[in-house]
Order: structure tokens, then sequence, then C-alpha cells
RNA sequence: AGAGUCGGCUGAGCAGUCGCUGUUUUAUCGCAAGAUAGAAUGGAGGAAAGUCCGGGCUCCACUGGGCAGGGUGCCAGGUAACGCCUGGGAGGUGUAAACCUACGGAAAGUGCCACAGAAAAUAUACCGCCAUCGUCUUGUAAAAGACGAGGGUAAGGGUGAAAAGGUGCGGUAAGAGCGCACCGCGCAACUGGUAACAGGGGCGGCAUGGUAAACCCCACCCGGAGCAAGAUCAAAUAGAGGAAUAUACGCGUGGCCCGCGCGGUUCCUGGGUAGAUUGCUUGAGCUGCAAGGUGACUUGCAGCCUAGAUGAAUGGCUGCUCUCGACAGAACCCGGCUUAUAGGCCGACUUUUUCU
């Protein structure tokens, strides 16, 4: 068995308009009261992830920040669940008052459920 | 020691580990651009915030001009500039240290000033006060009283936020700057001060209610848009440029008017949207020392380079310590202002009590 690398260079990451707007065209979608993800299969033997977070549903820089960094986080260890398909992770109101512990627990229920949800696809 | 005023500083720390990002460098691959891996090193704030002012920078408009419009408003200085800062003056608050002030003009004009009140700016006579005249009553008379008439009065009452200088003495029929003293106000000069202004004396019996964050007047200042500015490289697709011609109409140019430009047609040339790169951090920079200045600040010398992301980095986890951690995240860059903020530290000063 191989070391696995935890890292997050660009290429995991969505960055184009074009990338985002292919998600957000035919998404399979996961939804609870902290997030809403939308994912669809890529091209890609790794998973990509988007990030949109409004600044109209988190007005601080701040916070907007600190969820940033946790969902970042999760998909940095979580990365090796999940096969080529590209997410986009949006914030919902009650992401603000919620506690990174909640947060994480939330998105890693959601990458395993996308996953499934994109097999069958 | 208590209470308070002002100014400044700070904005949890340490270790390990896994990540992100800039720079430098080494190795490998590659013609190159670059890619991958490793190492070293840098990586949010005092407000990064609000976007309220002022600049730099960039493009557009520059032939100016007029009319609009906006801003500022005691004086002097500082500055790239400011609505900022410093010093000073005036007024106000506080025992004081200190703090606050949209602080030019109301005898250029216009408007407004509710209710109450007789009257609210051309002053006015409701009650009251005063003498005069007429009639009546009382009285021997002098005189007193009642009623009426036309007058004189702003001292008293009452209304009001405000009643046309205030207080006192004289004066008077009663009163009144009618006269005088003090205070206030105004005027011209003098003295001090760069000035705002202050000062003491003189003259004037007093004329000018408030409101200019009401219009307005006066003085001074202001072109427009913003890094998604702009520049370069450039798929797909023909919306772009130049020349000639036309100047009726439409559109644009800072809001309008002059003025100016563009759109039409013909011919010629090829172009620059998505995306990428750049702009992007060496700057009115920071630190130290010296000099000048009450100070804001300026000058000189020496040293330093201190975030530069772009779907957007500066974090996660573990352990330990303490006072258990507030407000809050750079997006072209500076100078201010304003607002938010758990605590902690330092300095100067005021005042109260006690002790010496």
């Amino acid at each position: 068995m191989t070391e696995l690398n935890y890292s997050f260079p660009p290429k995991l990451r969505l960055k184009k308009a074009a990338e985002f707007k292919n998600v957000f065209s035919n998404p399979v979608k996961s939804t609870d009261r902290y997030f809403t993800l939308l994912a669809t299969q890529s091209d890609f033997d790794n998973p990509r992830v988007g990030l949109a977070i409004a600044k109209k549903i988190i007005r601080k820089a701040v916070h907007r920040n600190v969820i940033k960094r946790t969902i970042r986080e999760s998909f940095r260890i979580q990365q090796y669940t999940m096969t080529g398909i590209d997410i986009v992770v949006l914030a919902r109101k009650d992401a603000l008052g919620a506690s990174p512990d909640e947060l994480r627990l939330s998105l890693e229920k959601h990458w395993l459920k996308l996953v499934s949800k994109c097999a069958s696809c």
C-alpha cells in the first residue's frame, strides 16, 4: 500500500466559470440545514470541489473565510473516498451559527452520499 | 488610597504534525515556455470595516466660455491635498485637569415666527396710572367721590420662547434716556497682535427682535469616470479602423446652451469578444540619529525591503501554559475622518480624604 498524499493542489479545485456552469446545469443534489452540494461526473480520475459562499447569506468576511476553510479541510482529508466527480458547495444560513465540528460531520455525510448517488447515475 | 481627565502602546503564547500561497534556490524532464520534487524564507488589521472626504495612478473630455450644480465657512500655520491636523481667538460646560461649538453676513432683498396676548416689528393702550373739561352727589367752604368726553402715559398687572436696552437715583400731573451714574450696545480713532481679537479712554442717549443645517448674499475651491481603470497576447464568429462624400435628422460629449464628435453611402485595410498575462507593490515607505519649530511638521545622514491572492492563500489537528482570548479578513496604493472592540500596560495632569 502506497502512502497517501493529503495535499490540496489547484488541480483538485474548480476554477473557471465554465466548470461551475457545467455542475449547475445538471446536478445531483444533497442538502441539509448547513449546506447544499451539487455534483456531476467528470472526465478526471480525481474529485474536484468549488465553493460558492454567497455574500448575501454569510455577510461577514471572517465567517465566510471560516466556512470555506472548514469545507476545504474536510475535502482534503476525505478526497480518497471519492472518485472522478465535480462538486460545488453552497452555504446556507444556518452554517453561520454552527460550530466547526457540526459542519465537519455534515460535510462527511455529504461526500459519501454524493459518491453513491453519482455511481448509480 | 479613592474619583476623574487627556495622550500613547498592545490585541494570548509555545511545540509537533498535515496543508495553502509568494519569492529565492537545487535536482529531474523539456529546444523552449514550463512541469514535478526537495530545501530556505516571507504571508492580514488597529481598525484590513463604513466608502464619508482628500490625493496619486489610468483612460476619456480638453477650443474655451456662459448658465446651472456641489462643497467649505473665526484667524494663522502644516501638508501632495483635504471637510484633516497643529497653534491661537471668541462663546459655552465643569470645583478642576479638560471638553464642546455648521463660529462669515439679518441697517441687499424675500419668506416664516403656531398658541396665548390689547399689541409680534410701520409697534401697540385690555386692565391700570395721570391731569384737564362737562354733568351729578356730599359739603358753609376748601375739597372729595361717581359717571362721561377727548387726551397724556410703557413705570405696574396679565400673555408669551421673545414686549423695543437693564439697575438705581433724580425728574414729572403721571410717566418716559427726559437727565445722571454703573453695566450693555453702537461709532470713529489709538495701543498691543501677522491676523481672528483684546485693552483702556473718548463720543453717541440707544438707532438694529429671532431664524441663513429657510431662500439668499459674500469669499474661496471643484472636469468626468474608476484597477471590472487601462495595456499586451489571443479561439469561435464579422459587430472594428482609415479615406472620400453628406451635415437634414438622431445619438454622444460632465447637467444644460454655444461649440465639437459619431451614426448613413462608396472604396480600402484587416480584426480583438471568451480566456490568459500584465497593471501589482520601492512607496508623499519604515526605523534610528541629528538639526529647526510652542506644535502639526520639515530638512539632512545612515540603515532596511516588510502580504500580493485572483473561485481568491495566511488554516486544520494534537499537546502544554495563562488573565481562557473582543471587534473583526488585504483585493490598485496612500493621507484623514467615522464606527466596532474582551482585556492588559505606560505616561502626564486634576480633585477629595488621611498621614507626615
